[in-house]
DNA sequence: GTCTATACGAAGATAGAC
DNA sequence: GTCTATCTTCGTATAGAC
C-alpha cells in the first residue's frame, strides 16, 4: 500500500492523490486504510517518502563501492526503465512532496539531505576534495531530480540522458583532479 | 491575477491552490474570476505557466548576448532573491505543473523545450559544438529547476549555489573546448 | 460588468454494523 | 479486525441580483 502511494504520488502529485483512489488502486477498502494508517493521508505520504528514500539509499550503498559513475549509471538506468514502463507517468514522489506539500516537507527534506551526504561519502572515497564533493553531490542529486521531470515532460529519455552524459564528464574530471 | 496564480502555484502546487484562495489572495471576488477566465482553473494554470515562461524567455534574451555564464548568474540571483524573500516558500510554477498536472502539462512541456532551445542558441554562439550544446542546455535547465527545489527544501541557498558553482565550471570548460 | 449566494460533487475522516 | 455508510468540509463552477 505504501508502495502504491509512492507510485500514485509520483505520477499525479500529493494533492491529486486521494485516499479513496489509493484504496481502490491497491484493492483495500477505505476503512482499512485508516485502521492501518491512523494518521490518515499525512502519515501515508510520510511513509511513502520514507519507503522511496530507503530504496534510494539501498541503491546508493549497493553501488557506492564501485564509485560515483556506477551510482549515476544505476540511477539513470532505473529511471529510464520506470519512465518508459509507465509511459512517462512516473516521477519522483519525494520531489512531488517537496514541491507541493508543506506539512510533510520535513521527511522529503531529510531524504534529499541523506542522499546528498551519501553521495559526498562516495565522492570523497574516490579522492574528491571535501568542498568539491559537497558541491558536486548537490549537482548530481538536483540535476537527476530535475532531469526526471524534464524527461517525463518531454516524453523522451533524451533530457535525462543528456544530463547523465554531462554529469559523467564532470564526475570523471572531479575524480581525476 | 495571473501573477498571483503563478506565485501560489509555485509555493503550494496546483492541487493545493484553489480558485477561492486565489481570488481572496488577489482581492478579486470569486465570480469575477470566472468572468475573466471562463476556462476556469485550467485556463488560469495555463496562463500562469505562459506568463512565467514569457518572463524567463525575456531574461534569457536580455542576458543571452553576454554569454551562458551571464545567463546562469542572472537566474541564480533571481532565484536567490525569490527564495529568501518568500522565506523559502517560492518555487517554479512550471515545474509544479509539470510534476502534478496531466491536463495542462502541454504548456509546461513547451516552456521547458523553449528554454532549452534558447540556451542552445546562446551556447552555440559561444562556439560550443551543437551536440554538446544540446546536452549542456538540458543540464542547465534541469539542474536549476532541481536546485530550486533542493534549496527550498533545505531552506538554504547552499544547494543552489553549489549547483551554480559546478555549472560555471562546466560552462567554462565547454566554451573553451 | 460585478459580485453574492448557492448548487453539486468529492475530499478527508469516522462510527458502528458485522 | 474489516468494511460500509455517513458526516463535514471544501473544491469547482454557476445563476441571478445589482
Amino acid at each position: 500500500m505504501v508502495a502504491g502511494a509512492a507510485e500514485l504520488i509520483g505520477a499525479r502529485g500529493v494533492g491529486a492523490t486521494s485516499v479513496r483512489e489509493l484504496a481502490k488502486f491497491t484493492g483495500a477498502p477505505l476503512g482499512s486504510t485508516y485502521h492501518y494508517f491512523p494518521g490518515g493521508k499525512d502519515q501515508l505520504v510520510e511513509e511513502a517518502v520514507g519507503w522511496v528514500s530507503g530504496r534510494i539509499e539501498k541503491l546508493l550503498s549497493r553501488t557506492g563501492d564501485q564509485g560515483a559513475l556506477a551510482v549515476l549509471d544505476a540511477f539513470i538506468a532505473n529511471w529510464r526503465e520506470f519512465l518508459i514502463a509507465s509511459d512517462y507517468q512516473a516521477s519522483c514522489p519525494v520531489l512531488a512532496v517537496a514541491t507541493e506539500d508543506t506539512v510533510t516537507a520535513g521527511p522529503a527534506s531529510a531524504a534529499f539531505s541523506r542522499w546528498h551526504d551519501l553521495l559526498v561519502e562516495v565522492l570523497r572515497r574516490e579522492g574528491v576534495a571535501p568542498k568539491r564533493a559537497d558541491r558536486l553531490a548537490w549537482l548530481i542529486v538536483g540535476s537527476i531530480e530535475g532531469a526526471v521531470v524534464m524527461s517525463r515532460s518531454q516524453r523522451s529519455p533524451e533530457p535525462m540522458e543528456a544530463v547523465a552524459a554531462e554529469l559523467r564528464g564532470v564526475i570523471r574530471e572531479a575524480v581525476k583532479a
